[in-house]
DNA sequence: GAAACAAATGAAATCGTTTTCATATTCATA
DNA sequence: TATGAATATGAAAACGATTTCATTTGTTTC
């Protein structure tokens, strides 16, 4: 394993020159340039990371915060991230909580330790007084989740806008009865879709149905388990929104299985505009994110505050929501997506 | 941001001292044990990663090399591999070949500058020759993919025999006209499963149809285009093997929007038993894939390969795959899953 | 009571870089 | 032709830990 100093050897030279070679330093000569790129080639050398990060204080390594990978909506979090990143000339290191409020403490000293050079939180497990005092050791950044508490730099999505939006489409389909379906109590995401969900009903003067609201869905499985509990309800709902494609799907499988028509006896609304909206048959109505977009603000902003050292800064980016009508909601007759 | 230094300072004793209470060596009275840990306590100390990383030549961080995230076969090998990894006390950088040879290449560097321990490879985009010069600087193991040429330990699952056991199902429903499906030219996981389908179809002495083959297909949008293909074709198949649930997904969707009957038509297998196989009517039969299980072995081995430091050995390690049949080849009459 | 050994501690070297400071040379300018 | 600036180079300190080696003290053992 060669190190600078074996270069240096080999070319006569210091250190310091070499350091200087390999960090594009002026005040080299092209002759001892030459000899020192010839050297490094010679002996396979590359600098040291460890050393690297020591000397400079900086890892180029961010972290990146979720519940789960394997929930559709963050790998595509995950894949648009590292892209970002890799932009920047940073690794990305995974962390998923899997909803443990310890699992994220813990996973936050890897800011304290100095293994990364920032966390960016998709996912928030604790409070903000426990996770604040990190802010100390490196940036914060609150990319899609979010905490009106927290004094760092988000990175949003409009979810009161968007539950707003596919409540109202189910309202102007002439549905009065619609249930509410959602996951993640800890999360401020859920929460604003819930304030957008009793806007939209408000406006036809419509009242929130506790008994429609079920907030413990996140998975296929549940989506089946709601829709069994929302037929067991003695005034059913002619409609549902979901916080979830994967819980809309689950939905839709199990009441089509029961012999139920979609979207006539039960109109459904995803969330998240995954591949399997438009696998299942009717296809599903939904609420496009643009993730991409908010990966790499989330990235450039991270990368920013890296460099300016000021991480108590309260900015709020947000990005705008899309519903995209599909069958699940409007019956046969032709339809689209909204401009 | 307090070091080893100031703790000594506070304690009134030296480095040594302090660095033996952290790493629990023996020879420290219980008494400066306690002080000391008081100390650090009281100044927010922890150990600084990147010195104890070049100190100690390790950094504790693993790579998992994927194409790319959003497919669901390899986010849950990353959700099972990042698990693997933490029980283990070890982080995992994501790298996302996105199938380019180059960045795989790229990412590899990761194990020449010492940033990672180890590499665990799950997808293969170079010739094994030009990764083989890696070895000198670290472990590298293969998991899922796998490479003859490759004197590394290899995680891997029996993709002949799954193969195999599909062909060999649609065969038994009857099938002799069956298509081929699959992605990843490079792949030796895709040349394994058509060695599997050819050898059924020999038992049943039938030769391979070059026109139903279709080694391009990934995605959803490639199973509709495939669908298409196939249906233009002269000599229609009636069922097809495909190497992916969204594949397999998409050519059904396509064929019931085209007016076609599943398995009526055309029976159709799916590979890696995901959510969407039991969302989309009809039910998808598919092959199961032990991902954790692989995934914790991989990590084990590259734990035990990092500690013995002989990485230049071909170690194999095969986990069976499982058919699991359902309503897209088996028509309506009642079916259940092989134990 | 001396020799041998165990327990407890610290000084200094080490890991592999980058940076500061000093020095030497070249070159243009007044 | 001094003078100051720009260019080119190196010695040594620094980043923050761990480890080797030495030293001191206390405890057995013959």
């Amino acid at each position: 394993m060669a190190t600078i100093e074996d270069v240096a050897k080999l070319t006569g030279l210091s250190r310091t020159t070499i350091s200087r070679v390999i960090n594009n330093h002026p005040y080299v000569s092209e002759e001892k340039r030459k000899l020192v790129l010839e050297a490094m080639e010679k002996l396979g050398y590359v600098p040291n990371s460890s050393a690297r990060s020591l000397r400079n204080q900086k890892t180029s390594i961010l972290a990146l915060f979720i519940p789960r990978i394997t929930n559709p909506f963050f790998s595509e979090l995950v894949e648009a991230t590292e892209i970002a990143a890799a932009e920047h000339g940073y690794q990305l290191i995974i962390c998923q909580t899997r909803y443990s409020p310890e699992k994220e403490l813990n996973y936050m000293n890897l800011l304290k330790t100095k293994q990364v050079d920032g966390v960016i939180l998709a996912s928030i497990q604790n409070e903000w007084k426990q996770l604040k005092p990190f802010l100390q050791y490196g940036p914060i950044v609150l990319c899609n989740e979010f905490d009106d508490c927290a004094n760092v730099p988000t990175v949003r999505l409009d979810q009161v806008y968007g539950g707003y939006i596919a409540t109202k489409h189910l309202l102007e389909q002439g549905h009065t009865k619609i249930a509410y379906c959602s996951g993640g109590y800890r999360s401020n995401v859920a929460k604003s879709r819930e304030i957008g969900f009793k806007k939209a009903l408000s406006e036809y003067k419509l009242t929130f149905d506790e008994r429609y609201a079920f907030r413990d869905a996140f998975h296929i499985a549940d989506g089946k388990r709601v829709f069994r509990k929302m037929m067991a309800l003695s005034d059913r709902p002619t409609a549902v929104f979901t916080g979830s494609d994967e819980v809309a799907a689950g939905i839709i499988s199990e009441a089509l299985a029961c012999g139920y028509r979609i979207p006539e006896d039960l109109a459904v609304v995803g969330f998240d505009n995954q591949a399997i909206t438009e696998l299942t048959n009717p296809t599903i109505t939904t609420v496009h994110q643009p993730i991409k977009q908010m990966a790499q603000k989330a990235v450039d902003i991270i990368v920013e505050k890296i460099q300016t050292k000021k991480y108590d800064v309260q900015e709020i980016y947000e990005f705008p929501l899309q519903l995209i009508v599909r069958a699940s909601t409007v019956g046969s007759r032709f339809h689209e997506s909204e401009a």
